[in-house]
DNA sequence: CGCTTTGCTTGCGATTTGCAAGCGAAAAGA
DNA sequence: TCTTTTCGCTTGCAAATCGCAAGCAAAGCG
């Protein structure tokens, strides 16, 4: 008689909890979607430049949504469509996306605007700090989360 | 005529080709053994707690090394047996690995250690750095990585 | 009413996974 | 020496997942 199913991780390792979560090619793209480039819907994750397949875009976000790292709401303008969101734990996602975006322009050849990665390395915090921010505000006026984040590219102190 | 293979990314974005590299459920654990766990050896690898299947093992470790981020050498001791060694490219995926960490740490079950998780937020830098300088003085000596890291989880000014 | 958009499902072949078994070379033990 | 064990790796195979195309109901739009 088990009672419910904690789907059993391979081990109590926290960097183990967070690669059976988000460990694959294409949950983090998601979350970057929504961080920083102001996506909320199925179709504009979709028109990412990857080319995300439906099904696995579906099946991602379904995820990310049961993890409670997305939340969904419909829209009520269009009864069609949803508008998806982080919540604090999606953006406390932040800094892992971050630092996989800086070792990613680091070490490999990749259209990174430099004054971004100048920003996240020498002014990580502030950047973090201001997504945070920003989705704050962003959650509690309702009308989804930001847009182009291109705040915080200058330093601050 | 093409000159060679940089095998072709699905997009140019930084944060996609981290994933692409080590965007699976096994590399960065591989990774985390060798930073934090002084293991070197395949059958190190193989006997960590997440029991990582031997033909995926040789690959990644095969990939990994391919993409510059470990290091084989053989032990000049036992011809059967190699040694990896994470290179500058593969310390610099602490951070990352650091962030998955805490980040799992907060919102999952795991078993992780309060001292090491406090050290890793309050202190992240000064554990980053300690990583990177224990690193880089084996790599000199030659005689492997460092083995049980449980050094900077005392705070730093 | 046709026509499009949106989010999602289905089908299907290809790739990747997980697990077990096996294997050669080298080391260890008798 | 001869046997056994260890190490890293390969193979086989079933299952799961992936990527791509097509289709589809519900809702908006003309």
């Amino acid at each position: 008689m088990t009672t419910k199913r904690p789907p059993a991780r391979r081990s109590a390792c926290p960097l183990n909890a967070s690669l059976e979560i988000f460990g694959d090619r294409w949950s983090l793209l998601i979350v970057r979607d929504l961080l920083f480039k102001g996506r909320k819907t199925f179709r504009e994750f979709q028109d990412s430049e990857e080319g995300i397949a439906t099904n696995i875009l579906t099946d991602r976000l379904k995820r990310l949504e049961s993890e409670g790292i997305v939340e969904r709401r419909k829209d009520p303008q269009d009864a069609r469509r949803s508008f998806y969101r982080l919540t604090e734990k999606g953006i406390d996602l932040a800094p892992v996306v971050i630092e996989m975006i800086v070792w990613g322009a680091r070490y490999e050849k990749t259209a990174a605007p430099p004054d971004v990665i100048k920003a996240m390395t020498e002014n990580r915090n502030a950047v973090i700090a201001d997504l945070r921010r920003c989705w704050r505000s962003a959650s509690q006026t309702d009308d989804a989360g930001p847009s182009l984040s291109q705040r915080s590219t200058r330093a601050r102190r």
